[in-house]
RNA sequence: CGGGGCGUAGCGCAGUCUGGUUAGCGCACCUGCUUUGGGAGCAGGGGGUCGAAGGUUCGAAUCCUUUCGCCCCGACCA
């Protein structure tokens, strides 16, 4: 058992904190509300870039980078835009000593300089479309900050993307959702239900929002990534005007979609366990540890750490990758080596001692069940890959299984109330209510409307305001 | 911004109510020896302007005033 992680039934915010602290992920910054990322966070940041971004290469997209800082004038572009960002911007009022004429705003997002390159780059059809993505840090000063879930800044990135049709741009839209649901599901193992956000809950600006909603192990509901269709109104504040083919001047219409360093804290809140971080193969920066294990220092640098990082380079052939690492800290003792790579979540370690020698064997600990097997050592490089995607496949089920077990159908406020109060987790009904209704449901119970699913085109009846024709709808407490 | 906690060694804390030796304990760290397949044992050692600033007093970690910060719970948000 850790000794240094508090259990998750006991305190579940402390238990998520000290899993960071103990798998050194981040740590706070002076700056409050602002965190370091550390090495071992940032390089599960990178696996988790590598695969959003190949994904977004293949669906045709480019990188480029736009500047931190906004002209105030451009956030006041967009009506709604400006409402619902302008609370939480920090303001460069003075550089060079001197007062600035205008003030900067540290981009909170960057739909407005983006819409107003756009605008300059766009003239005919043929512009069009324009597929953007960019990886950038951004800032929303907020009240309530916590580790990668809710921090001022935050890393990102903001796809940004420009059509001639509406349908086109709607198609973007829903095809980066469908991106992101496949890639949280397929590499981040998070149990991801793709919808449509309820008007109250959408991006300020858009014409509509499109999310991933994630359970985490408290079933709490976590926004994990959205998508918007943002209509022509930044096109409109922006300009973003082109010839079509019959000589007529049009509007663009745009999209945007994000994800940001939260997945790191969805990882965490989702697969970890009381012995520290739990990280599914597919995404793990490290997916095997070896650690020769001997007394006789002869013994290691002659015979181990040979096998050792022979085995740990067949290992890294059959991954297609480097992605085994060989544990050197000879001066910690096996135990505290174990721990070591317990906590940070490596999904494999290798035990690789005198007695596995012996038997021709190596000692193989999933992280996940704790399950151990002994494979002889000719056949670990063969047989890992497998037991890798088994782990992947097994945790996915499992966050699945708890969603699954932890969704509540209700018809009644009544009964939406009664779970709420009592098993919590997601609400599956039908819904027809204003934003007003929503906040009252919010203020009576805490929950909000995460989503309405995709995909479910029936109807029925509301069990707020007894309207027919509602949609289905997922309600939860959410971070 | 409201409510509740808390600031004493890297981390976790005791001491504060009732002012009084040189400010303690556990873990971690350093050295040595013994150990070593799931968080070792013994011995020795280093490390503190008690969050900050004022005040009361012969004397303040302790009492008074002000202030800064952090954590948790809410409202706002990826």
């Amino acid at each position: 058992m850790a000794r240094n992680i508090t259990p998750r039934s006991e305190d579940y915010s402390q238990w998520y904190l000290d899993i960071i602290k103990a798998a050194e992920l981040a740590d706070y910054a002076p700056v409050r509300g602002c965190m370091v990322i550390r090495p071992t966070g940032y390089s599960i940041w990178e696996s988790i870039q590598k695969h959003f971004d190949d994904a977004f290469k293949e669906t045709g997209h480019v990188n480029a980078y736009f500047p931190l800082l906004i002209p105030n004038s451009f956030l006041e572009k967009e009506a709604e835009h400006v409402e619902g960002f302008a609370p939480e911007c920090a303001v460069v009022t003075h550089a060079g000593g001197e007062p600035l004429e205008e003030p900067l705003v540290v981009r909170p997002t960057s739909e407005t300089v983006i819409g107003h390159m756009y605008s300059k780059w766009v003239q005919s059809w043929r512009d069009l479309p324009i597929l953007i993505n960019q990886w950038a840090n951004v800032m929303r000063w907020e009240k309530r900050p916590r580790l990668f879930l809710r921090t001022s800044e935050f890393l990102w990135q903001e796809g940004h993307t420009a059509h001639s049709t509406k349908e086109e741009a709607m198609e973007e839209t829903l095809r980066m959702l469908e991106v992101y649901r496949t890639v949280m599901t397929d590499i981040l193992a998070l149990p991801i239900i793709p919808g449509e956000k309820t008007e109250g809950e959408r991006f300020p600006g858009a014409d509509n929002t499109y999310t991933c909603e994630t359970m985490m192990s408290d079933k709490k509901a976590l926004q994990a990534g959205t998508s918007h269709f943002l209509g022509q109104n930044f096109a409109k504040a922006f300009d973003i005007k082109f010839q079509n083919r019959d000589g007529e001047l049009e509007y663009a219409w745009t999209t945007s979609w994000g994800a940001s360093t939260r997945l790191i804290g969805a990882i965490i809140m989702t697969h970890s366990d009381d012995d520290g971080l739990i990280l599914p193969p597919r995404v793990a920066p490290v997916k095997t540890i070896i650690l020769p294990i001997s007394t006789d220092e002869a013994k290691i640098e002659d015979v181990l750490l040979p096998r050792a990082r022979e085995l740990s380079s067949s290992l890294n052939t059959a991954l297609g990758g480097r992605f085994t690492a060989v544990d050197t800290q000879f001066h910690l003792r096996p135990g505290d080596r174990f721990f070591n790579h317990l906590q940070k979540g490596v999904p494999l370690r290798i035990e690789l001692g005198e007695k596995d020698l012996a038997g021709g064997t190596a000692r193989i600990v999933r992280r996940d069940t704790g399950e151990r097997l002994d494979i002889p050592l000719g056949q670990v490089a063969e047989k890992v890959p497998a037991i890798l995607e088994e782990i992947q496949q097994s945790m996915l089920k499992k966050a699945f299984d708890l969603t699954r077990e932890n969704t509540h159908r209700v018809k009644s406020y009544d009964e939406f109330k009664e779970v709420m109060g009592t098993d919590g987790g997601f609400i599956e009904t039908w819904f027809a209510g204003s934003t007003d209704d929503e906040k009252k449901i919010k203020e009576d119970t805490g929950a909000t409307a995460r989503c309405m699913p995709l995909g479910d085109e029936e109807s029925g009846t509301c069990f707020f305001t007894g309207r027919a024709g509602a949609r289905k709808t997922i309600f939860a407490k959410a971070y």
